[in-house]
DNA sequence: CATACATTTGGGAGCGCTCCCAGAAAACTA
DNA sequence: TAGTTTTCTGGGAGCGCTCCCAAATGTATG
């Protein structure tokens, strides 16, 4: 059987290969007759461009490459990442774009990665989870002018991101907190050099300074999103008596919660607890997590939209993009009982 | 700034284009000098060959293709997935190979794929989970002869498969409520064209049949992996007073606990509880959960190495690999009291 | 009806690579 | 040292596509 090519099928429908080539693109300057001729015979044959010799011949790959550089083991122990790659995946196959998933695991992945990135010219950008500061691939790839827009937010100027309002959402929980009638609040953030994280903290601070309560650090406890980190925080925290703790992720509330379980206290009767993601952990729980819910699925889309917009349109003006946070109110922090509320409720 | 290609690298180190190709691809019949000479010049200009012209000119892509055919919100809900995922991206990284990810969402999704897959020239093979039974792309792929490697078991004689022992880890996790003394054991079972859920309730059957105990249909359920079909599950067993339950996933068995404890029964004092997974659910529950492991991470990088071992040697004698489960006592079942055991134990 | 102009079509060149064959260089042999 | 074999190197052809220019066809105008 022969191999199709625009060759082949324009022999079949009695045109070049310079008039099919025209069809499958979608440009200009076919005649009607001749375009709907040669649609019908892409069609029946079943003809699909070889994407190889398309890009060799300097057209677009319609590949995006996600990249997560994550070398902890968190990756895909967080359910934010999942979430992300989900909404990434459909944005993409709506566009008729493909993905290529690089996840960095280990040191070493990166030193092997980074070429493939920075020089294989197999995608049209890069989607780029930014948990970290500094990365050296933001800086590379500016260099190269590879495309890319980050997930999460930069603090360099020029450059494109779609994130969550983590600033926003911490305040929120805060006050929601604080409308439930809680004073003396916890914070268990994550590690202090984690952008999103960083966001979150400035949120809290900036809370309590708008009403007027006193920044007491030993009420704060640097965790690292983890379960246990979470745990052994909550222990820390409690000796300073809160009547109340914010953890900015679902998994280190549930941390949090067993140390507070362990030691017999009763969630929120006795202390109340907020969980930060809106993901599956903080439905696992008895009882369930009052949480911060972020728009993941979206933020994925979003980002593959605006690379997409990027790729089509330019990179200037820089885009950035952040999305709003909502409160989930659950039973953990003790607006329920206090309102007389049943289900979950949204603010 | 002169584009890096072979023949630029050639004009440099002083030979031709093919003695630079003949170095990169480590072929034979180079001297040992120019070889050292060349490799010198190619690391000092950072080149790496262009992949597009490389697939063309008729070599490997050295890419693969995950394809996650899941129509279902389940896929990455449930945490099998991520897990799944982390292991081929894994096994990619290490072999210098991409993956290229495809997730099947919605149904237009599959009209818009399967060409996509059949017939860009774009990767070297496929790695796709096998969860239902009748997947046409099967058949496709084989007709196409696109090497392909299936995670999850497959019942036609000739396809390639790497899976998990399901039918042992669902025996497994019987024998052990057995060994607790349970002997009155209710199923919460998967979906019935879900080919593990099938295996798992083999395995029961089984069980129950060795030890000539009585298979009574009241005590098994048919659930659909999520927390709330098991939720509702639950109470419904509840009515034929079970002495244990065991859920086929961890998500199950939340929901089953949830179920319990809804209507004031302890685990595992009142009735025993087993889940299956041991991912993350089965931690973040009180008790947590015993459960059945099952080597996901390892699943997913054995699929790619299967995958590449294809690529290399041909597709016969069909590849077969079946990886064991164990057994993860923790707190549900009830046989730490029973034995005075802490800290998570392994059978 | 001839001329000017716009629209449509065909084919050459080239993207960067691999494959293959022929020629050059080196290593043996008699 | 000449002849033979082996090892090494260079360059043509072609993968399937896009870009671009030139040729062919069609339409409007005087």
């Amino acid at each position: 059987m022969k191999r199709l090519t625009l060759e082949e099928i324009g022999k079949i429908a009695g045109v070049s290969r310079s008039t099919v080539s025209r069809v499958v693109n979608e440009q200009e300057n076919v005649k009607p007759a001749v375009r709907a001729r040669v649609k019908a015979v892409i069609e029946e044959m079943g003809y699909q461009p070889n994407s190889a010799a398309r890009i060799l011949a300097g057209h677009a790959a319609q590949i995006i490459a996600l990249i997560i550089p994550q070398t902890a083991q968190s990756v895909f122990t967080d359910p934010y990442f999942p979430r992300l790659v989900q909404g990434v995946a459909q944005a993409c196959n709506q566009y008729d774009y493909s993905v290529s998933l690089l996840l960095f695991h280990a040191r070493e992945d990166e030193a092997k990665l980074y070429p493939r990135i920075l020089r294989n010219q197999m995608f049209d950008g890069v989607v780029m989870t930014a948990t970290h500061l500094n990365n050296p691939l933001i800086e590379k790839m500016t260099e190269r002018n590879i495309p890319f827009v980050l997930v999460g937010g930069a603090e360099e100027e020029h450059i494109n991101y779609v994130d969550v309002n983590n600033f926003e959402g911490a305040y929120m929980a805060m006050e929601h907190l604080y409308n439930v009638g809680h004073r003396r609040i916890a914070l268990i953030a994550g590690p202090d050099d984690n952008l999103a994280s960083i966001k979150r903290y400035e949120g809290y601070r900036q809370f309590l300074q708008d009403k007027g309560l006193p920044f007491d650090s030993s009420l704060v406890f640097h965790g690292d999103f983890s379960e246990t980190s979470a745990f052994e925080g909550a222990q820390k925290l409690l000796m300073h008596n809160p009547d109340a703790i914010f953890a900015v992720s679902d998994t280190m509330a549930v941390g949090a919660l067993r140390s507070l379980q362990l030691v017999g206290l009763h969630v929120p009767q006795d202390i109340a607890l907020m969980g930060y993601d809106d993901l599956a952990p903080s439905l696992l729980t008895e009882p369930q997590l009052s949480t911060v819910h972020q728009p993941v699925l979206e933020t994925g889309a979003m980002a593959v939209e605006t690379l997409l917009d990027i790729l089509k349109n330019g990179d200037k003006p820089t885009r950035r993009v952040v999305l709003p946070t909502k409160i989930v109110v659950r039973d953990s922090c003790g607006a329920k009982q206090r309102y007389h509320i049943e289900g979950d409720a949204y603010l």
